[in-house]
DNA sequence: CCGCTATTGATACAAAGTATTGACAAGCGG
DNA sequence: CCGCTTGTCAATACTTTGTATCAATAGCGG
């Protein structure tokens, strides 16, 4: 089972699943975030989705990230941007030129961690990994460094 | 040769190193970070440092984090709090209880670098990692507090 | 269709930081 | 020593990313 990138209604139904109501707005949220590929920013999508009040976008998309829909990413400047969450449990790897943000696993992330939670005390509870790259088309195109 | 936790005149040293004059606002501050020995947040080094403006309080935060004297690390909900740094190259440990961060290095995590270096395209250019934990002390006190 | 209540938009507030501004003070040239 | 230039200062306004409050509304279950 591989799980496609998200569709309007894989948003809709992961709202349901918390027990929400599907309104309006959180219908042009879910139609809005599913039709750019691209990860982007509240206030951008708050400026996209006129008639929908700012604070319903906050809380929408809170809802979406918890639910496991969407990926709130810290870029390296410390400013989040949301993007469609595509696979079970991943990282990320972000264009530090155009912004792209791509999902990755590799086994050595968990062996990593695995490693680590053997030698650390206490009890490892979460954690956080970004990866920072030129992406292939902006090394490519002659990303300057 | 092992850094030691930074002392006052290594704060201030890095200001300098940077061709930064070195003014009394800039010593309260150095002094004041050194003289606690957690992570703190920007707003609380502030409000300790009366008669320095915030501004400068934030201006020097970041001079000593480009310095390279002071980390920056993320917290769970996102909110930032800064703590000396000790170590070359590190990551962070961050009790979710107690919000002690401590730094640890773990060959692990380099060897997962260095994996996903070579996996994926592009050139990496840098990371973000955070491990969130119950510290020993709250893993053992029940955590409450 | 009705009613309960989750949800909404507006707005205020909060936290973390940046930009601007007028004042001051330190270094330099004479 | 004087005055100029420039860095730095405190204060403050503004920006970004959200959260809290609250009266009005609109989904959903019956």
């Amino acid at each position: 089972m591989i799980p496609a990138t998200p569709t309007e209604d894989d948003l809709i139904a992961a709202m349901e699943d918390r027990g929400c109501r599907i309104t309006q707005p959180r219908r042009d949220i879910a139609a809005t975030i599913t039709r750019r590929r691209d990860a982007f920013s509240a206030e951008e999508l708050a400026a996209e989705l006129d008639g929908v009040g700012r604070a319903t976008v906050y809380r929408s998309l809170r809802l979406l990230v918890d639910a496991g829909a969407l990926c709130k990413t810290t870029m390296p400047d410390g400013s989040p941007r949301y993007s469609l969450d595509n696979a079970r449990h991943h990282h990320h790897l972000v264009c530090v030129d155009c912004r792209r943000i791509d999902e990755f696993r590799h086994p050595s992330v968990e062996r990593m961690l695995r490693a680590m939670s053997a030698d650390i005390e206490g009890e490892l509870v979460g954690h956080r990994l970004e990866l920072y790259r030129h992406c292939e088309v902006c090394f490519a195109g002659g990303g300057s460094g």
